[in-house]
DNA sequence: TCTTTTCCTGACCGTATGGTCAGCTAGAAG
DNA sequence: CTTCTAGCTGACCATACGGTCAGGAAAAGA
C-alpha cells in the first residue's frame, strides 16, 4: 500500500488521470452512446470533477475520438494473429480466438466501435478509408491464397471477413441479450463452448476442416 | 395525385401522421442513438412541427418504445420461415433469407435494436425475458431435433442461432462499414452474392450439405 | 346551421448539458 | 526560501433540450 500512498510524479500524475479518464469514458459511452453520455457522468464514473476532465481533454468529441481510437488498436493487434500461419485452420482460428477473447476483455469497447460504425462513423471515417481498406485488401489477399492452395473452400474473402466479425464481436456488442437468453453470464466454460461453437462452424463452412 | 389532394378524414389524418412521425424516428434514431436523437429533428424529417409529434405520442420515450417494438414484430415474423421445414437446409436457408432482406430493407430498424440491446435493453428488457426467450427455446428444440435425426452436425443451437443473427444483421448495423470498403452500396448481384455467401458457409458449417 | 370533438401549433418554461475561467494548491527548479 | 509551472476545481454561462399549454382551424355530428 505503500505505493498507493506515496506522492506522485508529475508524469505519473498525468498518464494516471488520462488512463481513469479513458477507461471512464469507454463505459459510459458503451452503455449510452455518444449523445446519450454525459461528461457529468463519466467524471462520476471517474472520480473526478468535471472541469478535471476539460483540463486533460479538451471537448466531449476529443475524448470519445481517443476512446474510439483506442479500441481501434487493439483490434489491428489482434488481426497480426492471422499472419505467418501455415493455413486457414491456422490463421483464422486464431483470429476467432483473438477476437473472441477481445469480445470478452474489452466489450465495451466493442460496443463504442458498433455504435460509432452504426452512425456512420463521423469520427472515424478516415480510418475506414485508409487503415482498415487496406488491411482488409492484404488479408483478402491471405485468404485467397490458400483458396488458390486448395486450403480451403473457394469462398468470397470479403464475406467471411465480414462473418469473422460479425460472429466474433456479437458476443459483445449483444452480450446483455445472450446473458439474458442465458440466464445470466456465460460461465467459464461456456465461453470455451462459445469459442468453439465459432471456429467449428467457421472452419468446417469454409471447408478447411 | 387525386389521392393526394383528397381532403383526408379523420382516421387517415391520424394513421398518416403516426406513421410519417414513427418513419422519420425510426431513421434519426438509427442515425443517432436514442440520446443523441432530438425530437425536433425527428419533427424536422417528418415536416411537421415538434408540437405535434407530442400530440400524437406523449413523449420521446414512448415513440422510441414503438419504434422498437415495431422491429420486434417484424422479426418475429420473419422467424416463421423457419418453421414447418423439411430440414436445416430448407428452414435455415429460408430463415437467412429472411434476415438478410430485412437487413436490406429495414436497416434502421435494425439499428435501433441493436443500439437498445447494446444500451442493456432499458425498454424492452420485458421482450427479451419473454417472447424471445420462448421463441429461442422453441427453435433450439427445433434444431436439436434436426441433430437427432441427423439432418446436421451436433452443434450447439444457441450459438448458432446467435452466429444466424450475427451474420445476417451485420450487413444492417455495419452496412456504412461495409460500403466503404465496398467503395459504395451494395449492387444487386453484390447483394445476392452476401446471401449465397452466408447461407453456403452457415450450411456447411454445420454440416447440413 | 350550430355544436362538439379532433387536429394543430407558436410561444413558452424548467432543466441539464458542454464548456469556460479565475483563482487556488502543490510539486519542480533555482 | 523563492519562483515557476502543472494540476486542479467551484462557480458560472449560453445553449439546446423535452415537454406544456392556450387557443385557433377544421372536420364530424346533430
Amino acid at each position: 500500500m505503500s505505493e498507493a500512498l506515496r506522492p506522485l510524479r508529475r508524469n505519473e500524475i498525468r498518464q494516471q488521470n488520462e488512463a481513469l479518464i479513458l477507461q471512464a469514458a469507454e463505459k459510459v459511452f458503451a452503455e449510452a452512446g455518444f449523445g446519450g453520455a454525459t461528461m457529468q457522468l463519466i467524471a462520476d464514473v471517474a472520480g473526478l470533477p468535471k472541469a478535471n476532465l476539460h483540463y486533460y481533454f479538451t471537448s466531449k468529441e476529443e475524448l470519445y475520438r481517443k476512446v474510439v481510437s483506442n479500441i481501434f488498436d487493439i483490434w489491428l493487434h489482434a488481426a497480426e494473429s492471422m499472419d505467418n500461419a501455415p493455413g486457414p485452420v491456422e490463421g483464422i482460428g486464431a483470429y476467432i480466438d483473438a477476437k473472441m477473447e477481445i469480445s470478452r476483455r474489452h466489450p465495451d469497447g466493442s460496443k463504442v466501435w458498433a455504435s460509432e460504425v452504426m452512425h456512420g462513423a463521423p469520427v472515424i471515417q478516415d480510418y475506414l478509408e485508409t487503415t482498415l481498406r487496406d488491411w482488409t485488401a492484404g488479408r483478402a489477399a491471405l485468404i485467397q491464397g490458400w483458396i488458390d492452395a486448395g486450403q480451403m473452400a473457394p469462398v468470397n474473402p470479403d464475406h467471411l471477413l465480414y462473418m469473422l466479425w460479425a460472429a466474433t464481436q456479437h458476443y459483445a456488442d449483444f452480450g446483455h441479450q445472450i446473458e439474458t437468453l442465458n440466464g445470466g453470464p456465460l460461465t467459464e466454460s461456456q465461453w470455451r463452448e462459445a469459442k468453439d461453437s465459432v471456429k467449428v462452424m467457421i472452419l468446417r463452412g469454409i471447408g478447411a476442416v
